[in-house]
DNA sequence: GTATCGGTTATCTTAAACGATAACCTCTGA
DNA sequence: TCAGAGGTTATCGTTTAAGATAACCGATAC
């Protein structure tokens, strides 16, 4: 797993689960005071995200962290 | 869980399985290309790393990504 | 048409991670 | 005594995440 596999796929899981909870981008930027501009990268794989900024997105879509992070190999 | 609990728990964690294999900070900071100044301050909860430099740590200690980030609640 | 919604892209500023270096501490062993 | 190993702390420069703002795009609805 390189970095850009992995920022990729964090990107795409957020999306997902965003999107299971019928939740606009906006509103998941908001919750966590993410300015919504650096949503819409974070989910295409172009930001390099601190691990707080993990933590946020994961409570705001009620999942663990690791729900974020874990991937094949 | 807060930002300061995870960053804490992070760090124990990474000082666990680094000790476990008997490798010294140095030379995981070495395998990683990270400087040892830091990787104390990882390993304390004294710096909230981005998302690839756990990726190298998990890399380096032969763990998953994940195993870095899980804990209770 | 055009207004709104959801999302993307770009730019500027600020804060913080990280690289680099150095000084320091505590042990342990020669 | 002191030299080395393992770790901590501080500082400086560079890079980049993130805040703030704005312009834009496509789709849908009025």
């Amino acid at each position: 797993m390189t970095e850009e596999e992995l920022l990729k796929n964090i990107g795409q899981r957020i999306k997902e689960l965003r999107k299971q909870q019928g939740m606009p981008q906006i509103e998941l930027a908001v919750e966590l005071n993410y300015e919504k501009s650096n949503m819409s990268r974070l989910e295409s794989g172009r930001v390099n995200p601190r691990v707080s900024t993990l933590l946020k997105v994961a409570q705001a879509l009620n999942v663990e962290l690791k729900d974020l992070i874990d991937f094949k190999s």
